[in-house]
DNA sequence: CCTAAGTCCTGAGTGC
DNA sequence: TGCACTCAGGACTTAG
């Protein structure tokens, strides 16, 4: 499920639901089956008591930031956060709260990460080393940054502009998006994408994430708000999920391929290039 | 049977 | 032969 858009989407959702009051952390219950990855047994015990300072987003990762400590969350494909003091299926960690509510994680694939580390390590965290531009937020992200990055790479241009190293935030969906929006194909070598069409690129990824973002992300099946409601992003994407159907700008017909091992989409006349 | 929003790991291949 | 790097593919898991 969740690309920048709707990472950005939860943090808002849990701002408004958690603050702006003084909340902090009675206790923490991990489930027993494990996510991904999971937090030390006995940093997970230092935050006790902590008050939650911030809800945070740097790339995909969420980030409770207490006093002395962050608690990092990725919601992998399926994860979500929600208030609610029932218990369901698949619900994997719950957070229990002084003003006795309950924040909850679910996750059916269990692709989700959830760790606790000092303040101080936040930079040296290897999650964050090497991590790339944020998109919506640096101003370092641009046509001629990607133009550099794409220098001597022969892999496709969408595996290129998916890999967080080289920007963070872009995953499947808005990958497809963003390249038909800038009438790139995605199977063109990053090395032969030209400086014009990397500023193309690099402003469709942009605007195709604020856009996300305002619409409250995209829900194809499991993505969820931190409220529970579902965003609405699907009504307007061009060419994710639209194998066989038309064009919206010239009618051909939208094919798809695995490219980097992810499905694309993309317009055989509008991304000949 | 197939597919799925993400990330990490392994192994093959290349160039020096 | 070895090192560093790139790239392709698979693994993880559950639901529909």
């Amino acid at each position: 499920m969740p690309e920048l858009p709707e990472v950005e989407t939860v943090k808002r959702g849990l701002e408004s639901i958690l603050g702006p009051g003084p909340v902090s952390i009675v206790q923490i219950q991990l489930g027993v089956k494990k996510l991904r990855y999971n937090p030390q047994i006995e940093l997970l015990s230092q935050v006790k008591g902590q008050q939650l300072r911030a809800v945070r987003r740097q790339a995909k990762y969420l980030l409770f930031e207490l006093e002395s400590h962050y608690l990092l969350s990725h919601l992998g494909m399926t994860g979500s956060w929600r208030i609610e003091n029932d218990q369901r299926k698949h619900d994997h960690i719950q957070i229990y709260l002084s003003d006795g509510r309950i924040l909850t994680y679910h996750d059916a694939r269990r692709f989700g990460m959830f760790e606790v580390f000092p303040k101080s390590a936040l930079k040296s965290h290897p999650r964050f080393v090497g991590l790339g531009p944020d998109p919506v937020v640096d101003l370092g992200f641009s046509g001629d940054y990607l133009y550099q990055k794409f220098r001597g790479k022969t892999a496709p241009v969408k595996v290129l502009i998916m890999d967080q190293r080289v920007v963070v935030g872009v995953g499947n969906i808005y990958a497809n998006e963003a390249l038909y929006l800038s009438s790139i194909n995605p199977l063109k070598k990053a090395s032969k994408v030209t400086r014009q069409q990397c500023q193309l690129l690099a402003k469709a990824t942009v605007d195709v994430l604020n856009d996300a973002i305002e619409c409250g992300g995209t829900t194809i099946s499991d993505f969820k708000q931190a409220g529970g409601s579902e965003g609405y992003f699907q009504n307007f994407l061009l060419v994710y999920g639209r194998d066989r159907e038309l064009c919206r700008f010239c009618d051909a017909p939208i094919r798809s391929a695995v490219v980097g091992g992810r499905n694309s989409f993309w317009c055989p006349r509008c991304q000949k290039k």
